[in-house]
RNA sequence: GGAAAGGUAGCUCAGCUGGUUAGAGCACGGCACUCAUAAUGCCGGGGUCGAGGGUUCGAGUCCCUCCCUUUCCA
């Protein structure tokens, strides 16, 4: 049996979760699941990323211990993840005794082997806080082109790297004070000493071809020691021996994925050794995003080797998560936390579009909220749950019980026999050509039911054997589709489970069909989204929170915000400027049924709006009437032109109930404030 | 500044080592059906494959230049 070890990032615990921490949490729970309906032994283990200087900032801005708050954050993002059906075996974080002793125990083994060194750093220091400062904690002009208020590294505007020495008038974000320049003396890990070994390691298939082509880059530009100390204060596991010496953040978080498998192993009776040793026959798989992939197809297979241990099997890189077309920021309204996410929409439904959006490659992923929607209702619903719904009422007016043998063998095994190819592209991480595999398998047994016509057959008596045979291939063809979906889908499949009466967690099972047995009653097995949620959860946007500094983590790159919450508080309502507009003319749009075009009139200003009221009111009606509209909602460009704001409009849950555009009473002109 | 990835139908994407009229899903139009959560099936319209050069009997696929998007640079 295979011995799988699989981690993926650890969240930085100074914020909370978002989507682009979620497509990796995804991308590595349908993997581990995929491997467990395999029958291999997997383990899934994670961690909080507890330590360094931005958790101890943010922690004195608060006003609470760093223990306190990332203990407060691993509460948080432990919710987020069970909500979005991550299920990890560990779950640990890097402020633990396991994480404290492991440490410890790789800094002596690379020290007693000399793999560190110590030499003086020239660092900013801002003696107001008593604190050495980060690059990213310094701010001031660009040396190159005289950009103000760039960070420490790099310069946003021209792209120039350097160091806070080169700013042009320095300044510390954490009190204001100007930085001055002291020398203390760092640890240093020899990274140059394990380029051989790295580059054999590159000569495996453990890293994607656009990975190996940046590490070629690094060989190039010649590996430099890495720096894995910082002074006092500092939040993080003191260095033994060095007193005042902190391990980097960077140092130990990695370490994190071995303290909680350490915490697994304890809890569980497995053996550590069997999965580090350097002989290990398990598999060692880590899900990165690209961003860190310096850190662990460099430093940490060094720091692995030079400490004792084996090195991974393969580091699996993922692209970024785009929304709509656009990197997540909280200014454009596309920084979507995970709990802002599950306020509006259910979790499924992400995981199975980031599924049929994942490759095994390096691109981004882009999340556009439409395509989401469209594509769960027609893939999801549409086909593969219809598949089921349109069969179960035959089955249950024919007594309940499935057939005790298949009409149409070849069909079924057609289905049942793609497992293999499936599972392979599954495997792969090619999740998107999975999908599409499984859809068009989707489409063939929506085409078999409609060829047999069952609905035709029952008014005849006579055939009712021949209707339940077509109803019981349909329902067989469903368990296997719904079975490859398990991996993405595991609530639904649960359900259609209990529906079926026996579980689908065994990748095989499908080679026998499910015959003679007795159906339980056909629930809803997932309901289309409404297109309206989406516009909310866009609409609300996440509530900003202060800026915080970004440091290193090992989770993808994240910027912080304080949780959702469905409460606004009157700054978010300030956010939006509310407007009395005049509806110019009003006009219908070809090419749309939904929509009408209005051209607006808001005091200093005219815009145009696309608004779906077309079912409501004729163009005619709406000429020179007022209206309330959003006026800086961000300009969404469609089919048939630029929308520019929103009109308000009171609805029920559909349509149905009628829409009503909002006015203001008499008096209100055009432009008026609405507050 | 250096480097990488990408730019294919309205949208999201496939197109392997160059080879017949460039594909899928969604959206759109027509027809059929009514079992199913207005689901499904059949048919159809729609692309000068970012731009311009070049190699070739033949290029979305190779080479060069340019434009645009995204990302990385310890």
């Amino acid at each position: 049996m295979r011995k799988i070890l699989v981690t993926s990032a650890l969240p930085y615990a100074n914020g909370p979760l978002h989507l682009g921490h979620l497509i990796e949490a995804v991308q590595t729970d349908i993997w581990v699941r995929l491997q467990k309906m395999l029958g291999h032994d997997c383990v899934y283990v994670c961690a909080e990323d507890a330590h360094g200087t931005p958790i101890m900032i943010r922690a004195q801005s608060e006003g609470v211990t760093p223990e306190a708050l990332i203990a407060r954050v691993a509460t948080e993002h432990a919710r987020d993840y069970a909500d979005f059906l991550i299920e990890h075996d560990q779950f640990h974080s890097t402020h633990s005794p396991e994480n404290r002793e492991l440490t410890a125990f790789m800094y002596a083994r690379l020290r007693d082997a000399g793999y560190i060194t110590r030499r003086p750093v020239r660092q900013a220091y801002d003696s107001e806080a008593g604190m050495f400062l980060p690059d990213r904690y310094v701010k001031g002009g660009c040396p190159k082109c005289g950009t103000p208020d760039q960070y420490g590294d790099s310069c946003e505007n021209c792209g120039a790297t350097y160091s806070p020495a080169d700013l042009v008038n320095p300044v510390s974000t954490v009190t204001g004070s100007v930085p001055v320049w002291r020398e203390s003396d760092h640890l240093f890990f020899r990274l140059g000493a394990f380029e051989e070994m790295l580059r054999e390691w590159l000569a495996t298939d453990a890293l994607q071809a656009g990975v190996r082509a940046k590490l070629e880059e690094w060989f190039e530009a010649g590996l430099k020691d890495w720096d894995i100390s910082r002074d006092h204060p500092y939040f993080g596991f003191e260095i033994p021996g060095e007193p005042g010496k902190f391990f980097y953040v960077w140092f130990d978080a990695p370490v994190g994925y071995l303290g909680s498998l350490r915490a697994l192993c304890n809890r569980t009776g497995r053996s550590f050794d069997d999965y580090m040793r350097p002989a290990s026959h398990a598999e060692l798989y880590h899900f990165i995003g690209k961003d860190i992939s310096y850190f662990h197809t460099l430093f940490w297979p060094a720091v692995l080797e030079g400490s004792g241990f084996r090195k991974p099997t393969a580091v699996f890189v993922h692209g970024f998560l785009t929304v709509n077309g656009q990197k997540m920021s909280k200014s454009r309204g596309t920084f979507i936390t995970a709990r802002h996410y599950l306020d509006h929409l259910p979790a499924e439904p992400l995981r199975y579009y980031f599924a049929a959006k994942l490759g095994p490659g390096l691109d981004d992923i882009d999340l556009n909220l439409d395509d989401l929607v469209a594509r769960v209702n027609s893939d999801v619903v549409g086909k593969l749950v219809n598949i089921a719904s349109r069969c179960a009422g035959f089955v249950a007016r024919a007594g309940g019980t499935l057939a005790t043998a298949l009409p149409d063998a070849a069909l079924y095994d057609e289905l049942a026999g793609a497992r293999g190819r499936i599972a392979e592209l599954f495997n792969a991480r090619d999740y998107a050509a999975a999908i599409r595999e499984i859809m068009l398998l989707a489409d063939r047994a929506n085409q078999y039911v409609d060829h047999h016509k069952p609905w035709t057959l029952a008014k005849d008596p006579a055939r009712a054997a021949e209707t339940l045979a077509v109803a019981t291939e349909g329902v067989n063809l469903f368990r296997v589709l719904m079975t490859f979906l398990a991996p993405v889908l595991p609530r639904i499949a649960e359900d259609a489970a209990r529906f079926l009466g026996v579980p689908l967690d065994r990748w095989d099972a499908v080679a026998t069909p499910l015959l003679g047995v007795a159906l339980n009653e056909f629930q809803p097995l997932a309901t289309r989204l409404d297109r309206k949620s989406v516009a909310a959860l866009v609409a609300a946007g996440t509530p900003t929170a202060a800026p915080v500094t970004r440091a290193p983590t090992t989770a993808t790159k994240t910027t912080a915000a304080t949780p959702a919450t469905t409460v606004a508080d009157i700054k978010d309502f300030s956010r939006l400027d509310l407007r009395v507009a005049k509806i110019v003319s009003a006009a219908t749009v070809d090419g749309s049924d939904k929509l009408l075009r209005l051209e607006l009139d808001v005091g200093d200003r005219a815009c145009t709006v696309f608004s779906g009221i077309r079912a409501a009111y004729e163009p005619a009606q709406l000429n020179g009437r007022l209206v309330l509209m959003v006026a800086n909602l961000a300009p969404r460009k469609m089919r048939f032109g630029t929308s520019e704001g929103m009109v308000l409009c009171a609805s029920g849950n559909d349509d149905a109930q009628g829409l009503f555009l909002l006015s203001p009473d008499s008096g209100a002109i055009p432009g008026m404030k609405v507050t």
